[in-house]
DNA sequence: TCAATTGCGTTATGCTATAACGTGTGCGAT
DNA sequence: ATCGCACACGTTATAGCATAACGCAATTGA
C-alpha cells in the first residue's frame, strides 16, 4: 500500500503540482514542464494517471485541474470522502476529511444499494482572504 | 422565484433532458435536436446556461454531462447541497439531497471563513441493478 | 532467451466549451 | 411613434480538455 517509486516523468510533474500554489490544468503542467523535454499532452495525462492511482494527487472535476494531495504522508485512499473548497478568486484549495458527511453519505448509497467507487464533493466559493 | 416561460430553445433542450434515462452531454443534445432545427453547440449551452439557472436542470461535473431535475415542481435552489449517484453502467442517477451532510459542510466551510457558491456532490459507481 | 509488462514518445483525433460577430424582436420611456 | 435597451437567437471560428493508436525501449521473471 505504500506509493512506488516514482518514475522521472511522474516526478516532474508531481513536483510542479507541489510547488504550485492553486491547482494546475494538464495544459498549464504541460506548459511548464516543456523544457524538461515533454512535449505532447499524454505525457502528462498518462503521469497524473499513476499519481492519481497512488493517491498523491487529486483531480478537481469541477474545474478540470489537478492538486497534489494535502497529506503526502499518509495514504489518502484510505481517508474515504474527501472534500475540497476551491476559492474561484485566487485559486487556492483546502483539503478536508470528515467522517460525519462520509457515514451519512455512505448509509444512503447503502439504503440505496448503491456501490460507491469514486467520489467527487467539491465547494466552490471565495476563501477568507479573498471574501472582500 | 418561480420559473419564467421557457424559450423555444430552452423548450426543446428540457424536453430532451426530461425524457432521456440518463444524462446528456451538450453534444448529445445537440445532435437529437438537428432535426429541429439545431445547428451549434452555443444553442445547446445558451439553454442550459438558463436552465441551470432556473435551477430545472442540473450539470453533473464528473461526467460532463446534464440532468433534468428530479423534483421540477419545488424550486432546486431551496434545497441546498444536492448529491448525485451516478451509475457507471447504465448511467442513471439517483438525486438526493441531504440537510445533515448540508450543515456539517456549511459549518466546517464556515470554520474556515470560506463563502460557498456552488457545490458538487458526486458519486460513481453501480446500482442496485447493475451491481452484478 | 523469450514473452509479458510497463513506461515512453509521437501523431492524430475527438470531445467539451466559449469568443466574437451580427440579426431580429419585444417593450418601456421620452 | 420611435428610440434605446435587453434578450434570445444564429453562425463561424477558436480555445481548452482528453484519449486512440502506433511503435520503441527497458525491465522482469519463467
Amino acid at each position: 500500500m505504500t506509493t512506488p517509486t516514482l518514475t522521472k516523468n511522474q516526478s516532474l510533474v508531481f513536483d510542479v503540482l507541489t510547488k504550485a500554489e492553486a491547482p494546475l490544468s494538464a495544459y498549464t503542467i504541460l506548459d511548464k514542464l516543456r523544457d524538461h523535454g515533454f512535449r505532447a499532452p499524454l505525457q502528462v495525462y498518462r503521469a497524473l494517471d499513476k499519481l492519481l492511482e497512488y493517491g498523491v494527487v487529486h483531480r478537481l472535476e469541477s474545474i478540470n485541474s489537478f492538486v497534489a494531495c494535502a497529506h503526502p504522508d499518509e495514504n489518502c485512499h484510505s481517508h474515504g470522502l474527501v472534500a475540497f473548497a476551491i476559492c474561484e478568486s485566487c485559486g487556492q484549495v483546502i483539503e478536508f476529511h470528515d467522517h460525519e458527511v462520509d457515514h451519512r453519505l455512505m448509509d444512503w448509497l447503502k439504503s440505496q444499494k448503491f456501490k460507491a467507487e469514486k467520489s467527487t464533493i467539491e465547494i466552490r466559493g471565495h476563501c477568507a482572504s479573498c471574501a472582500a
